[in-house]
DNA sequence: GTCAAGATTAGT
DNA sequence: CTAATCTTGACG
């Protein structure tokens, strides 16, 4: 049994919607099939506050989905090549956003390593930019509104086995505060989440 | 108009 | 450790 996440979820604030996102499943429907993958690390960015975040400096062209209603995704070119997917949070006007991190495969396996041209299963998702080549994510998805349940969506998953833990972000750079937060949250020991930095 | 930096990844 | 690759936004 599985539901597609409502308005209601995305609306609460970063720091509630990741960890409530482990375990959930992230799904794409793309040429005709079904590629699905079980979210395993997210990181939260908290708004205009959040030094490490796209919203630190107010709305801009580059991250106005950001401060728009929840359940949409944020979008973004990182290093002129790569993709990565948010999920919109909170009250709209707030900035805040959750990263998707990495996922674990759980189908359209063949597909995805199609597309990431690479074959073991361990790094088709295990990262940010990872997950949305591997399951067609890009510019074209700004903006989506993932509580349609069509082309790309967020469903519950069952309650994850594995304990959650936090840590700091992966790669951020702002105050202390920002870098030492601990917004980072995974699955332990599961193979899937993104190698250490 | 110019320019440096970037919530990453793969390869040496 | 570093190259790859290009859009964005800060600055003047």
């Amino acid at each position: 049994m599985s539901s597609i996440l409502s308005r209601e979820f995305y609306a609460r604030t970063a720091l509630e919607v990741a960890p409530d996102l482990l375990g959930c499943l992230l799904v794409r429907e793309l040429d005709g099939e079904r590629l699905v993958g079980r979210i395993v690390e997210t990181e939260a960015y908290y708004g205009e506050e959040d030094a490490a975040s796209h919203a630190f400096r107010g709305p801009t062209e580059r991250n106005r989905a950001m401060f728009g209603p929840a359940g949409h995704a944020y979008i973004y070119l990182i290093y002129g090549m790569y993709y990565c997917l948010n999920v919109v949070t909170g009250e709209e006007g707030r900035g805040e956003a959750v990263l998707i991190r990495a996922l674990e495969p759980l189908q359209g396996i063949e597909m995805m390593k199609q597309r990431r041209g690479r074959d073991k299963v361990r790094e088709l998702t295990n990262g940010p930019a990872k997950l949305c080549q591997a399951l067609g994510i890009d510019r074209r998805l700004y903006g989506h509104d993932l509580t349609l349940g069509r082309v790309l969506w967020i469903e519950s998953g069952p309650r994850p086995h594995e304990p959650i833990l936090t840590g700091p972000r992966v790669g951020v750079r702002g105050d202390e505060h920002a870098r030492n937060a601990a917004w980072r949250f995974y699955l332990q020991h599961n193979p899937f989440v993104s190698p250490a930095r």
